[in-house]
DNA sequence: TATTTTTCTTAAACTAGTTTATTTTTTTTG
DNA sequence: CAAAAAAAATAAACTAGTTTAAGAAAAATA
């Protein structure tokens, strides 16, 4: 017996009220639940129509891969939280690969798109990636690799017991040697 | 008399087919034309519900200031393209300000949206600055400012005659010394 | 639980980019 | 077109972050 609870709490809370039970049973028509292993690739730079993932468990990760072969996490998402290229349907500059053990609800750019013209306010939620992006790309372009470490620490506190400091140093546009430095400099000044 | 064409040829293309008369008028009736000297603070960090401009002629750009008071180009826009804050109707963390003496034509949010579901596909706009923004991410965190710097070059040549370099150091995240340095480098290269 | 693999730390030498200050060049304006 | 203002160049001393390499600690697996 599959558990959509989790994705329907989502779409209630969106909807800002219940849902019928032919809403929910065309809501869940949508997507596919998927169980998959710790570092397990669901999407390739290269790819087209590349799907969305809602997460119920677990931890993921979007990436590029620069032209030195240097990984760069773009995106984290944990229980949920969604994940994806918003710039699909065209073909895909990103990786996803799960962090963690995860749950996952996916589904279709075409479905993606239907779904959220049906119940969500689709320009809405990519504006607010949009926004969430901005800030992140204003965060690294003007502070210091160890404020943005902070700033982190006290947003997501969640996230950085959960992820390897090296998947935190690519979030942050530095290598792990900087990041470790960094986290050193931090205990002494105890 | 006011000039529109430039905005309808936008629609037109947009709409991929004429439009009729009723249509143009509709789409007039949203905007309002206006004239700026060169260096006119359009848009301030704190309002709330910014316009959205399209720029029939001149240059402009959109910039946030961090806490230490340095300023960090986000976007330019010259003519033929839209420039304001998708995160709008929020508190915009923005300034936008005219680099040349522009004509642009305005739209308030609430009409932006309207006009954007009549004509156009809204999302898929946002999608686009969205991927835009995402690009240029990736970039300034895996590339050298000199890369990104010929890259800019190679792309938007127009931009880097029109710019004062230290409009480009800023939108490249480098100080205008630095830049300078760069320039200099690439000359003696010769 | 011993072994292998993965992650983190440390160090040292290096490069990219900053800061401050001064001078030169270019642009704007009376 | 002269003077003032704005933009760009240069230099020198500095700091943030990288690279490579080797060892230590922690986690995964047989």
């Amino acid at each position: 017996m599959k558990d959509y609870s989790v994705l329907m709490s989502y779409f209630k809370h969106m909807k800002k009220a219940p849902l019928s039970e032919e809403e929910e049973a065309d809501i869940r028509s949508f997507f596919s639940i998927k169980d998959f292993k710790k570092k397990t690739l669901l999407m390739k730079a290269g790819e087209a129509n590349t799907k969305h993932y809602y997460v119920a468990k677990g931890l993921l990760r979007l990436y590029i891969i620069d032209q030195s072969g240097k990984e760069f996490n773009i995106l984290f998402a944990s229980e949920r939280q969604w994940i994806g290229d918003l710039g699909t349907p065209a073909e895909t500059p990103y990786f996803l690969e799960t962090v963690e053990d995860s749950t996952v609800f996916t589904i279709s750019e075409n479905n993606f798109s239907v779904l959220y013209k049906r119940y969500i306010n689709l320009s809405r939620y990519i504006r607010k990636s949009y926004v969430f992006l901005q800030k992140r790309f204003v965060a690294i372009l003007s502070k210091t690799a160890e404020e943005n470490y902070e700033e982190l620490e006290r947003d997501y506190p969640e996230l950085i017991q959960r992820l390897p400091q090296y998947h935190i140093s690519s979030y942050l546009g530095v290598t792990p040697v900087f990041l470790s430095k960094i986290l050193a400099r931090r205990i002494k000044k105890d």
